[in-house]
RNA sequence: GGGCGGAUAGCUCAGCGGUAGAGCGUCGCCCUUACAAGGCGAAUGUCACAGGUUCGAGCCCUGUUCCGCCCA
């Protein structure tokens, strides 16, 4: 195997265009409805099939792909099926603007047969690219079984559903107000209304009272529709008003007499002028009020919301030229009272934005209740589970608000309502045509041949079409072949988990819901996951004009330069880079944590990508040193292994553990982070290291142990991270030297936990060393110095057991220190002029005078010290709390007391060691060891009083401390240094400080717990003396002492050594 | 008007009662033969504001202010 060689940097474009074929031509995306193995199912939510995909697809095809793989590799029956969506009004729009575009034709001039022939042109030229996009970004659905929500199978049950809903009274046709788009020309629902806050204007108009002087002013934003309005309204309460119900009023410019009627629903008192005007025809509140006191409903608009004959001498005029004329009018006649301010909310199309105008007319209905209310019983009883749980409220709130369902479209392109119409007994229009608004339906499956009234052979279809999302609520079981029993439906039903956007929880997933309840009698899925919406990285909504809209393929393939939209050009200059499949899956996965929006930055993505790079090359590395190891049956655990195999298998098994609990609760971020971590942070960063001298030394059986355990390790941890990143896991996995090899990672099993993977006993073991290597390379990083300088390092520990670990592992401490040799022994004599790095239980000195910058690691003993100190302080004074200590846990307190009593210890031996290496000739006595600092502290109160912080610019600081640090004693007895680092501050020596005077006012900061004024000074012993003046570091001023005291300085072990060493338990959800 | 989400390091976000974290970015030293898409080290936080509960509060409660979304 030696002859493996892995090019140096890992090229996803070339990788990833090889195996999408492989697994797609060796069937193992195909489901089997007959397989015994338990099945996982999940039904792609289906895209627009004329659209792209855009990165909200290609999160969903991610998490998806996460749960199917995992799911497959688990040992499931998976079905992933894919599908499109013929998406009504939008691909109508499209493709009635390329029409427009190349033909200057309109639909109706081609009529609706050549039109429709036309979309399915369309849809066979673009309906191909979302599959293909899928392939790209490895989506392991099984095409086998690619439904189109037209096809002949969905449209029959399309027909079987309306027709049973129809037979049980489910679905009716009835002359309603309803949204109606003026540009679109068809009727909306409820939710393809987008409400707006705008800001508007509210006209008083005032209606004279018929026979008499007295007006009543009515409020609205709408003036023009008062050529419609059939009654005004006050509150029956409203004494202004009473005695004026059951008159009328004359409305202006119409001359119609209209009632005046009381109605408390309708009528806000405390809004405009408490009078309302109601035009039933023309708003959703007034339409109601209208029933309500059955008040005739005059339509002024037609289709195009151009006012009709009904309007008068202002007919024909578009909504807002009435508007215009009708104030102008009102003016005119003094009847315009007042114009005022005033934000409304307006209703959108969501298609075409145009401002919605109610309209009166003939539709079909789903009366929804009937459906809500077990839909909404299945939830409650934890059928359908949502996550992130939250929406579970959403939905309930919806549901149980929800008003029936406009299902009609006056379009063209979607499934033709079967309703059918007798061409012969039909009423007709004066123009002659069909008047289908009072035409009597016959729903049926198919065609019927004759009239059963009249006999009459000539039937029409009813020419509109349904809501797409009266399909899509079929979706979970119409794929499968329903109203057919078919073996798919069987197995498949009901779905595992749907997984989409929130912004269609409404649209789809409630419909679904109802739709798979009342005809499949049970849910349509387990599980609903719902993703949050992706921006680009400054939180925007991408859009085309704005130029920030991200195709995943450019980000998967890379793009050149003058490809791109402008704000991505502007990043890439010189073009995208590929940044391949495998790296924008992980980071989608990796932004599911976020809330609602997920800002997708390109700089995350390559960071995935150098993450790909990373397992690359580990995977290099152990396959250059394999020499001709092959993988055998024998259990890696039963090797006689080193003490880094044992730690790095323990450490896999909770990436493995950590893995799955991630994945069971949908935590794709934990899930891929914990392989991040395990990954880089501890296979690459430590095991590799480590392995290194057992690989390049002479040891054969320690040579094979560690072979052993880097393939495990690799075999495993590719497995783990398939799902996340299926291509490169592949590649890397093909070229392992395994015993027994699936054909594909992807039908590898999925790894499960090992107890005989666990070893406590050597995660504890390599604390102290991981502990040890961070102190030396923290020795090394502090002093900048370069790897090639080796050292020599010293051990001491009172702990017997640990002195053994570490000699036994001794050369795992000099290989990752970058150490000549260490000496390691009980608590003995100090070295001389040696860094220290104090450890739980251990002290290591680096006694290199002549390499080690002393004065580099003054600083940083001093800011050890300070953070050990600032723990000691707030811990004590929780201790001395006596309320703490009764009412708290008393492993809590044990532990702060534990706590306390080994920061104290390391106090005293990091002040110590700063002591000992003081320049010049104030190294004490080996046995005469000067009191640690933290017992030297003086009262807070001295240490207030005597430091004013330095202000910006040159401070003498002789002159500033003279005279105050006269009366200036401390406390805890006389320290040689600090006293002759005072002596001289008194004499205010004009030629300034020497480094040492640098170094003893440091000691004395410290002392006094100003660690921020101890660093600037130790930092400044480091430099040569200055001359009379010394310009200090203009940073900030020290804070007061009480504020500075609040700071938590905390010893902050690195998360990577706290995930290596002590804590066992990787985070958890 | 009702409801929901968010405000934690320069940026993007975890953490949701017991010593403030990650990734990216920044700074320093290194081209150490797996990886410079790299290694080692370092710095960085009034956890939005104000009250309250608690021995103890980013974390729980109550308000407030911003930002965003949904529904009417």
């Amino acid at each position: 195997m030696a002859d493996i060689e892995l090019s140096k940097a890992y090229d996803p474009t070339e990788v990833e265009g090889r195996w999408y074929p492989v697994w797609n031509g060796r069937g193992y995306f195909r489901a089997d409805p007959a397989s015994p193995k338990p099945p996982f199912s999940i039904v792609l939510p289906p895209p627009n099939v004329t659209g792209s995909l855009h990165l909200g697809h290609a999160l969903t095809a991610t998490l998806q792909d996460v749960l199917i793989r995992w799911k497959r590799m688990s040992g499931y029956n998976c079905l992933w099926l894919p599908g499109t969506d013929h998406a009504g009004i939008a691909t109508q729009m499209v493709v009635e603007k390329e029409l427009k575009k190349t033909e200057k034709k309109s639909r109706h001039d081609l009529g609706r047969e050549e039109f429709l022939k036309r979309v399915w042109q369309w849809k066979a030229k673009y309906g191909a690219r979302i599959g293909e996009q899928h392939q790209v970004l490895g989506a392991s659905l099984d095409w086998t079984r690619e439904r189109f929500t037209l096809d002949a199978g969905l449209s029959a049950a399309v027909r079987e559903v309306f027709v049973r809903l129809h037979d049980e009274g489910l679905i009716y046709r009835a002359q309603k107000l309803i949204n109606w788009c003026p540009s679109c020309l068809t009727a909306l629902s409820d939710l393809e209304v987008e409400h707006e806050e705008q800001d508007g204007k509210l006209w008083h108009l005032a209606y004279p009272v018929t026979g008499g002087t007295q007006k009543l002013v009515v409020a609205t934003t709408r003036p023009e529709t008062m050529l419609g309005d059939t009654a005004v309204a006050v509150h029956p309460e409203d004494p202004r008003y009473a005695g004026l119900v059951g008159k009328t009023v004359t409305l202006p410019l119409v001359g119609r007499e209209i009632p005046i009627i009381a109605d408390a629903e309708l009528v806000n008192r405390e809004f405009g002028t408490g009078v309302v005007k109601v035009t039933p025809a023309h708003d959703f509140n007034d339409y109601q009020t209208g029933l309500r006191h059955k008040l005739p409903m005059v339509s002024i608009f037609d289709e195009e919301a151009r006012t009709n004959a009904a309007a008068g001498k202002y007919a024909g005029l578009d909504r807002y030229e009435a508007r215009k004329r009708v104030l102008e009018d009102l003016t005119a006649l003094g009847l315009l009272e007042k114009e005022e301010p005033h934000r409304l909310a307006i209703g959108a199309c969501q298609r075409c934005n145009t401002v919605v105008e109610p309209r009166l007319s003939p539709q079909w209905f789903v009366k929804i209740e009937p459906l809500a209310k077990p839909a909404i019983e299945a939830v409650e009883q934890g059928k359908t589970r949502f996550y992130p749980e939250g929406w579970t409220q959403t939905y309930f709130a919806w549901m149980r608000n929800i008003h029936d369902w406009c299902i009609s479209r006056q379009l063209w392109w979607g499934h033709q309502i079967p309703a059918y119409y007798c061409a012969a007994c039909s009423p007709r229009l004066s123009n002659g045509t069909l008047d289908y608004g009072r035409a009597e339906p016959m729903v049926a499956r198919a065609k019927p041949a004759t009239c059963p009234k009249c006999r009459g052979s000539e039937l029409v279809q009813d020419p509109d079409v349904l809501d797409t999302w009266f399909s899509s609520g079929l979706w979970p079981f119409s794929t499968l072949g329903w109203p057919e029993w078919t073996p798919e439906l069987k197995a498949f039903y009901p779905t595992s988990v749907m997984e989409t956007g929130h912004d269609i929880i409404f649209f789809w997933v409630a419909r679904m819901m109802m739709m798979g309840l009342h005809f499949m009698q049970d849910v349509p899925f387990r599980v609903v996951y719902l993703h949050a919406m992706v921006r680009d990285e400054k939180g925007e909504k991408m859009s085309k004009t704005k130029g920030n809209v991200i195709d995943p393929l450019d980000v998967v393939r890379g793009a050149k330069a003058e490809a791109l939209p402008p704000a991505m050009r502007n990043k890439f200059p010189e073009g995208m880079p590929a940044f391949g499949a495998d790296a924008l899956r992980f980071t989608l996965a990796s932004l599911t944590q976020q809330g609602r929006d997920i800002k997708l930055s390109l700089d995350r993505v390559a960071g995935y990508k150098a993450f790909a790079n990373k397992i690359w090359n580990a995977a290099r590395f152990a396959l250059m040193n394999l020499g001709d190891f092959r993988q055998d049956a024998k259990h890696v655990k039963d090797r006689p292994l080193s003490l880094a195999d044992r730690w790095i298998l323990a450490r896999l098994n909770r990436a493995i553990r950590g893995t799955h609990e991630a994945l069971a609760g949908y935590q794709f971020a934990d899930a891929a982070s914990t392989l991040y971590q395990f990954l880089w942070g501890e296979l690459c960063d430590w095991y590799i290291e480590l392995a290194k001298p057992a690989l390049y030394g002479d040891d054969p059986a320690a040579k094979e142990s560690t072979r052993a355990t880097l393939v495990f390790c690799l075999d495993q941890v590719l497995r783990l991270l398939h799902p996340f990143m299926p291509f490169i896991t592949e590649e890397i996995w093909q070229k392992l030297p395994l015993s027994q090899r699936a054909e594909s990672v992807m039908v590898a099993p999925y790894p499960e936990t090992d107890r005989r993977l666990e070893d406590a006993a050597a995660e504890k073991e390599m604390a102290p060393l991981i502990a040890a290597i961070e102190g030396l390379r923290a020795i090394r990083g502090e002093s900048n110095l370069p790897p090639a300088t080796r050292l020599e390092a010293i051990v001491q520990s009172p702990d017997a057991e640990l002195r053994a670990t570490l000699e036994r592992w001794r050369h795992y401490l000099c290989a990752l220190a970058g150490l000549s040799g260490v000496t390691i022994g009980p608590p003995g004599p100090k070295p001389r002029q040696s860094a220290a790095f104090v450890g739980e239980r251990l002290e290591i000195f680096v006694p290199l005078a002549g390499v080690i910058d002393l004065a580099e690691e003054r600083v940083r003993l001093a800011k050890e010290i300070a953070r050990s100190e600032g723990e000691i302080a707030s811990t004590t004074k929780r201790l001395d709390n006596p309320s703490f200590v009764a009412r708290a846990p008393a492993e809590v307190v044990e532990k702060d007391r534990a706590r306390v009593a080994e920061l104290t210890a390391r106090t005293a031996k990091l002040a110590e060691n700063l002591r000992r290496i003081a320049p010049e000739s104030s190294v004490p006595d080996e046995k005469k060891a000067a009191p640690a600092v933290a017992s030297i502290v003086p009262t807070p109160e001295i240490a207030e009083v005597k430091i004013a912080g330095p202000m910006e610019g040159a401070v003498d600081l002789s002159a500033e401390f003279k005279g105050e640090l006269a009366g200036m004693t401390v406390p805890g007895g006389p320290d040689p240094v600090v006293n002759e680092a005072l002596e001289k501050l008194r004499e205010g020596t004009k030629s300034g400080l020497s480094p040492t005077d640098h170094y003893d006012l440091g000691v004395a900061y410290m002392g006094m717990g100003l660690v921020d004024d101890a660093v600037r000074e130790f930092n400044a012993a480091k430099k040569p003396a200055p001359k009379a003046t010394k310009k200090l570091p203009s940073k900030r001023a020290p804070l007061p002492r009480s504020r500075r005291a609040a700071k938590k300085p905390v010893a902050k072990k690195k998360a990577k050594a706290k995930a290596a060493a002590k804590k066992p338990a990787p985070r958890k959800r």
